[in-house]
DNA sequence: CGATAAGCGGGGACTGTCTCCGTTTAGTGC
DNA sequence: GCACTAAACGGAGACAGTCCCCGCTTATCG
């Protein structure tokens, strides 16, 4: 996983001055942000951006591992705080919550539990799936959750409800009330 | 609404190729398809294309309000025909499958009941919110509805529901599945 | 049949994606 | 230090899409 052959000093520096700078864009423009654009205020030339992120996707789950990250923790500390019907509630709020806040990532948790995608085994899937599981099982375990969901199922639905309050536009405390609406439908 | 001043008869011609055109293209390469081949293949130059229909919204409207008359047609058969909740919950299945089998349509019925767009008030923007609001009204008075839901939270959450199922690329009945998990969350 | 305004259409400006390849430079062994 | 080499750079340019502008064509009407 890790680099086999560290990078060259210069590489190193470009590829973290467009990370730094691709956050910016995508949280700014949302994800179609111009990739040329990302370069040049990254001060570097177009080719180098493809070299190290030969695709959109590739780019914009560099820019985001980090919060995903965050967020398959946030799972396991949840799970630790609360019985396990109400961390799964709680951790999909928080969910839908990033996903529509940090623009952008609604579209690489989109592509991330997109079935027949190539690019369906990223890190961040498996991350997302990893978390999810271990919720929904546990969850299941409880009684708190019916039995003929499966986990891709869950992060599907909350990214389609994250999507319903998205076109909201915020109003009226919706995501909140979707997401309270889902697991209602989900409960066992 | 209707033509003030008739058409000139070069004019209509061209807005109806265009029109069937369309509606094969967005079929065939879903919501984005160029615009300007849309005008190549009708015979006609892009400027043509652009004064009929001035956004890509206006043309994916105009392509589809057909099919959307359709839905809220069948929204008052279904009312008819079965009881209010029932109705509902059909009318819900029907209205996700369309949205996903006709490409193209999904951004159209999006784009309906999204907040604070200017293009909010169109013309299936109203047909879609008036369906909507005599099977929900209908569906709240048999009690078969909670009752702190509005008819456009139903349509943007079918909405979310018809992009969950796409990410699963009809998989497994998704779509059903899915449908039934909202509406078992909608209930009374 | 002409006049005339409605309508046509494609050239071209612009924005964005992505590749190719000549040039630059970091890292290494001496 | 210095020279060598492979890694990395960067931007020109091919391509695709959107959309507008304006000189030309033609349907319609008196």
């Amino acid at each position: 996983m890790t680099q086999v052959k560290p990078m060259r000093a210069d590489a190193r520096r470009n590829y973290e001055r467009l990370l730094k700078v691709a956050a910016e864009a995508f949280a700014e423009h949302g994800e179609r942000a111009s990739l040329d654009d990302i370069a040049k205020r990254a001060g570097v030339g177009s080719g180098t951006l493809y070299r190290h992120f030969p695709t959109r996707q590739a780019l914009l789950e560099a820019a985001y591992v980090d919060r995903i990250e965050a967020l398959a923790v946030r799972a396991g500390e949840l799970a630790a705080e609360l019985p396990p019907g109400e961390a799964l509630v709680e951790w999909l709020n928080e969910l839908c919550v990033g996903t529509i806040q940090v623009r952008g990532m609604k579209a690489l948790l989109g592509s991330a539990v997109t079935d027949g995608s190539v690019a369906a085994v990223t890190a961040c899937a498996t991350s997302m799936k990893g978390a999810a599981t271990r919720l929904v099982e546990a969850a299941q375990e409880a009684g708190a959750l019916r039995r003929d969901v499966e986990p891709i199922d869950v992060l599907r639905l909350a990214h389609g409800v994250a999507t319903a309050s998205e076109l909201a536009n915020g109003q009226g405390e919706s995501i909140r009330r979707y997401v309270a609406l889902l697991t209602e439908g989900l409960r066992a």
